[in-house]
DNA sequence: TTGTATGCGTTATCAG
DNA sequence: CTGATAACGCATACAA
């Protein structure tokens, strides 16, 4: 008796409500998509019915028929970098906005291969990510799959679907903002090169120190790691802060590093910017903080906020024209460097 | 002639890869998911027909049948609150392990309304969220739809389905810290009492306050707002400030709201803990870096994790019992209170 | 083992 | 203005 009534009551169908109306199923889909097109008495009748048995449309009915399933998917990089926090809530706002639903990922850049084929067996609108790889197969994939997609912050070797900043001179711009500010050595901490961001960063520093400090960096100055391993870390910049005399500043590829950067200085006892200067890319919000205050080279904009609006764009537009967007950066002058 | 080969190849349905493999529909169907049931000829057959049109079965359909749809649906706080990502970063990263996709929603208290709407006609297998008022008539129609759910960090009057943390106690433990501390002056920061959290969070502090320090609460030490304005704030900050000699400190309702008055007091030229200690409740990640360290009262566990956990365990199992929470917490003694 | 037929909850087309 | 009816893509009971 009563699950009759929570059958009734929860999970109502169109059918039900047309029978309580006394009108066919066909009426009730109009009522819901076209009302001017029903007489309105019979409306009423059906609105109050839908209003009885608390009936909500079953949307992945709909998404059947339309082909269409209003969902956009995600995949994202870790919440613990401040940078994927900021794209993850423009690209959530903005979706959401927009009436679409977001399905969220989040990866590590291992482990990749099943979040690709769980995501795309949901049939998303359109498919908006960040951790792709500079020379990634998927790309190719999702060519052949037809299905609108744009990435952000890294791009592909093939230049398609990116919204990135201009990472080699937003590298360069630091360095040289360093090298103003009359710092005599320079350590790089960044990532793998298999990733766009962290290749051009990388380059855009290297070519520019051996270009103002007239010498080819020493390999013993920077790292470049997947996962960084905070302890040899330690070391190393432990080594580099002794062996070199003069003003000492450490670069880091994104802000998140620079943020993990200033604990591990502060840690090993340097204090910031006084004994070691740090300077981070991305702009980051958490970087604004006054407690962390970290100088750092990035956009006006959020590449994630680009992306999916962009995106979204192809989507209902079915426009085919590639996306492709690279972000000019400026410093931002804080606390970090002095 | 290359659209018709695309349309084949990308949207490939199971009735294309039946007439490729020449066989019925309902044996690709098999193949998929019942593999052992068809004969090893036929199934290879299939199988080549499918990576041949790079056929991906649509989850739609497939939902629609059965009845469920592997999807939870979460309704978070805004990001700028780091409660929220590490409550996110949880729930996302459970809920994946376990194959649900998370449907996110990120709301703002206002304009909740819609959301629900929206987030309901998805017919998700379950919902988690936070953002629920004390008295939300959205519990009565939950229930009436008879999907799971689970609320964390607040709760509903009626106390049904919640992970949350001893608010009262949680506030209590505070106010003690800083009486053992020997503040002398209190100033309470928090947010509209018609939520749980803040509610007995308030309360809590108000009770042990009135009790310990032998006097009742000024109407002035306090400021109970839904959307701060920082403004205001400041000005009664400073007015506490500068009536009241001794020592003070400022209990924040959460770590958020303490991290943004670690940035208001500095701006106000006021040094943490010098001249004014604060104190914040959540122990977020945020608050335990060492630019932040923010002194705070927290639990060991994650209440996004606790609440994705029993959600997912109530879906699988149809259990009924009510989920109900209540996580003790204790003090995290760091830098903002000396 | 395989095929046929039916239904899941919609929307849209076509008659009436 | 309204009611049948045919898809949408898949899973499954039932036949063969």
């Amino acid at each position: 008796m009563k699950k009759n009534k929570k059958i009734l009551e929860g999970r109502a169908s169109s059918i039900n409500v047309a029978k309580l109306a006394k009108v066919s199923q066909a009426t009730v889909s109009r009522v819901l998509n076209h009302p001017d097109k029903v007489g309105e008495e019979t409306r009423n009748r059906v609105l109050k019915a839908i209003e009885e048995l608390k009936y909500v449309p079953n949307q992945n009915a709909r998404d059947l028929v339309s082909g269409s399933s209003k969902v956009i998917t995600l995949i994202s990089g870790p919440l613990e970098n401040p940078f994927f926090v900021d794209s993850t809530a423009s690209i959530v706002h903005f979706a959401t906005e927009k009436g679409y639903k977001v399905n969220i990922y989040i990866v590590d850049d291992s482990d990749i291969e099943e979040t690709y084929r769980q995501a795309l067996s949901n049939r998303p609108d359109g498919l908006i990510m960040s951790c792709i790889f500079y020379d990634d197969p998927i790309i190719e994939h999702l060519e052949r799959l037809d299905i609108p997609f744009v990435t952000f912050n890294r791009r592909h070797r093939q230049k398609l679907n990116y919204v990135e900043f201009d990472n080699y001179s937003a590298a360069k711009q630091a360095c040289h903002f360093l090298y103003e500010k009359q710092y005599d050595s320079i350590f790089w901490v960044g990532g793998m090169l298999d990733v766009s961001t962290f290749k051009y960063r990388f380059k855009g520093f290297k070519d520019t120190y051996e270009e103002i400090y007239q010498s080819t960096l020493n390999p013993l100055d920077f790292m470049n790691k997947k996962v960084i391993d905070y302890n040899m870390l330690r070391e190393n910049i432990w080594y580099w802060y002794q062996k070199n005399p003069g003003k000492k500043a450490i670069l880091a590829a994104t802000d998140s590093i620079a943020i993990n950067l200033l604990s591990l200085t502060k840690e090993m006892g340097l204090s910031c910017p006084d004994e070691v200067g740090i300077i981070g890319i991305d702009n980051v919000e958490l970087s604004k903080h006054p407690y962390i205050n970290l100088t750092t080279v990035g956009g006006a904009q959020n590449l994630g906020l680009i992306a999916i609006q962009e995106l979204i764009y192809t989507i209902e537009h079915q426009s085919n024209t590639n996306i492709a967007y690279t972000i000019s950066t400026q410093i931002f002058d804080r606390g970090t460097i002095k």
